[in-house]
DNA sequence: CTTCAAGTACGACTTGCATCGTACCTGAAG
DNA sequence: CTTCAGGTACGATGCAAGTCGTACTTGAAG
């Protein structure tokens, strides 16, 4: 399992409770938008979401996120890399994803 | 508007961040669920769905559906009936109904 | 009318959660 | 080594939300 430093629960055990807890809150559904509308799913750092909160509760969302299922955590000790699990959730919840990206201030169209 | 008595948000008002949040609490979300999978989409019961909470939690839990727009209620007094609206989630949401009546204990097949 | 069940309104309580302050850890650059 | 920025751990705080108790309203049945 390359790439999953941070552990989140597998595929399978996702489950829809704590996937809707992660998104309802705004900063978390947010970061999904933009991971859900950006289709290369490449790695991304913390901080190129612009998030308008302190790092310790940055870290808490993610952490949130992580545990949620809906992306990887990669730890390099002072950097930290995100992942986008968009198979994963595709496989589990089939079209939650187009929701968050239909949601995105440009709409469905890929950019 | 026929059958709206309480009335919440325009099919084109509804608010994904309201949904989640809605869908985040499990015995909304078992309330939902039900509905989902209930391909009639007659009207209910309140006391229809087992809920293991007093009847003024219910009354909170049924308003918080209502005013996210997942159903409508209809007041008869001393009684009250629930609707889903399947086509306005359908129409702002495609796919929404279809994830929730997957987390039913009989799958996505239609009894 | 009275009685009764269903539902609501209001308030209180309690839990959960988002947020941040302080302190600490990590790796890179000097 | 020291310095510094990114990130985490722990605890405290404040607010939102789930829950229920009491009292009230509504409509039907007697």
């Amino acid at each position: 399992m390359a790439g999953r430093n941070l552990v989140g629960p597998e595929a399978d055990a996702l489950n829809l409770g704590a996937v809707f807890r992660a998104l309802a809150d705004e900063h978390r559904r947010s970061v999904m938008t933009e991971l859900a509308t950006d289709r290369s799913d490449s790695e991304r750092g913390c901080n190129s979401f612009d998030l308008p909160i302190s790092k310790q509760t940055q870290t808490h969302h993610f952490r949130v996120l992580r545990e949620a299922g809906l992306i990887d955590e990669v730890d390099y000790g002072n950097r930290k890399g995100i992942r986008l699990r968009r198979a994963d959730i595709e496989k589990r919840f089939p079209g939650l994803l187009t929701l968050l990206g239909a949601e995105s201030p440009g709409g469905t169209a890929p950019r």
